[in-house]
DNA sequence: TTGTATGCGTTATCAT
DNA sequence: ATGATAACGCATACAA
């Protein structure tokens, strides 16, 4: 299909010189005499001249644009990580596109082997697969951040948070608040949750309490919408178990998915949390600011994730070389809501 | 770049055919001998090959790719609108990429003029420009979808709720629970805002209520996180003043944005809502029901309106022929966390 | 049914 | 300093 656009050759031809010459003053890429660079600056300008990047790309093998495939766009998180990514690319160039992998392993694997059809320059990642062996070839050529979560059988950068420091703190905490018998419950067991786990499970023994592994419970549910989360059953049965038969007197939520589903349990069996049962969990999410409820959090540094991502993926890009390495955030352990707030 | 991948022209050589050959296999663009087809299928498989988008792109000038050009992607409402257009693309053989044009125009106009560049194969738009007069060259030849908002100056299709109606009812519900003098509050301005504002005032209107402008409220704010907003000395003033100086007795609130930082100031200062205050708001956010407020929203369906605008494209971009219009998808008025819930 | 040849809009090599 | 030309990988008009 013609498109109607004006190509380079238009421009070469209306300023009377060659193609060659318009895409040297376009790319800077050889010295141009003022006189002509003045011709064709005239010329793009008058011909509204853009520059096709798919004729680019398919010539040069690069782009300017970022893939950023999320793991479920739908967490607040990760917009507020994507915001901060996307000032910094914006600042050098480079545009971002949000790529949803709605947790599904074999829908993240055909959009990454799209952003390396696509020539993408690079691409950031919460990663839904654990095991990258078999893609490895997937984005061997081009940069690649993750975030979050940690795959295995792959040698990368990855920006993670401090998690079993935190989770240690978390649980020390709460211990510290009276827990006795604590329950750690999350969706999904990946790398990162494990690492959380590992925290949970070192406070314990540091404190001298018994782990109940029954209690400790991983879920394996696909994504939902947090609407629907609030109203599953298997929520309700898992929260029923450890309050009435375990007797816990603390639950630990991996997440703020699972805290939504927790809180909404509590609201619903009129628990008042820290009182009548201590609860600490990952994640400050925006919307736990408005409730009634007291919440022990662990706050993500948002932003400078999304900065050391961001900074590592450029670094990359200009071919700096230097060795792949985890670069952990520091948290912050918060209470909200608590009457000194007042 | 010399890429290391398997091209078209690998593939012939290994099948022993021309490119020609191998591209109608690929394409079903001409009948192909059962036998030949098996070779190049063969080789195909062998070289692990894959189409090239960039190099089709620049043929053909088109793509697969959808964009989802979003006001701003951290609102929860449009994560559930994309899920459910991209569960229609996808099975339709596109790829939806997220778009996030954080309400400003200007960054907008420069991310719809890439997926014009990107031969995008259509996009579908939550505009943040109001006067497209000036856009309307940057997405004539593809399709486009108007989602939410209902730009000036260009004919195309629109998928909006039924606003002014939903404002309506929603008015007069809280006239119905005893509101007499009541403030419209809400970020922004735009069109969507206008029919919203219509709905509100016919109410009013016919129930014999006066309306004081001093307490129809838009603010002029830039995107900001939740955490943010709900901190926004503007908002404490606005309500400040439309509750303690104008004495309302009812709140409309324009969409969960303002909610969310009107619900913070309610419980700084203790207001119970629907006792101390008539509270309404647009928008069913999942957060608002964890909350010990019993609110009154107009629960958008964002299945429907996601399916609306997927379908509507679809046809669009198999050429199907019909006129633009306006597709209104119907609300719910829904009163949340009210005691009847137990 | 299959192959040849051309062009999409760039960039890059090599002359001039 | 500038221009002619080939090549990137594919689709397609046309010839065989």
């Amino acid at each position: 299909m013609k498109s109607n656009e004006a190509s380079m050759k238009d421009v070469a031809i209306l300023a009377g010189v060659s193609t060659a010459t318009v895409s040297h003053v376009i790319n800077n890429t050889c010295n141009v005499n003022d006189k002509t660079k003045m011709k064709v600056t005239k010329a793009i300008k008058e011909l509204n001249y853009k520059v096709n990047p798919t004729a680019r790309r398919l010539r040069t093998g690069n782009s300017k644009i970022i893939g950023f495939v999320v793991s479920n766009l739908a967490h607040y998180f990760y917009q507020e990580i994507g915001a901060k990514i996307e000032e910094i690319l914006n600042k050098n160039g480079y545009e971002l596109f949000y790529i949803n992998s709605h947790e599904d392993p074999e829908k993240e694997k055909q959009q990454l082997e799209l952003c390396k059809l696509e020539d993408f320059a690079g691409v950031i990642v919460v990663p839904v697969n654990n095991d990258w062996s078999n893609l490895k070839d997937i984005y061997d050529s081009k940069p690649i951040v993750f975030i979050d979560r940690k795959p295995k059988n792959v040698r990368r950068d990855v920006v993670l948070i401090t998690n079993t420091q935190s989770s240690f703190n978390l649980t020390n905490y709460l211990i510290s608040k009276g827990a006795k018998k604590v329950a750690f419950i999350s969706p999904q067991l990946d790398n990162t949750m494990q690492l959380r786990l590992d925290g949970f499970k070192d406070a314990m023994i540091q404190n001298n309490l018994s782990i109940d592994e029954d209690c400790i419970i991983f879920t394996k549910h696909k994504p939902k919408t947090y609407t629907d989360l609030a109203q599953d059953e298997e929520w309700n049965r898992i929260l029923d178990y450890v309050i009435n038969e375990k007797k816990i007197d603390c639950i630990i939520s991996g997440n703020a998915l699972f805290a939504f589903g927790a809180i909404s349990y509590f609201k619903k069996n009129n628990i008042k949390l820290q009182k009548d049962l201590l609860f600490g969990t990952f994640d400050n999410a925006f919307w736990m600011m408005n409730l009634d409820q007291e919440i022990v959090v662990i706050e993500q540094n948002t932003k400078a994730i999304g900065e050391k991502a961001a900074s590592i993926l450029l670094k990359r890009l200009n071919g700096e070389a230097f060795i792949y390495d985890d670069y952990c955030i520091d948290t912050k352990l918060l209470t909200l809501n608590d009457k000194a707030d007042k």
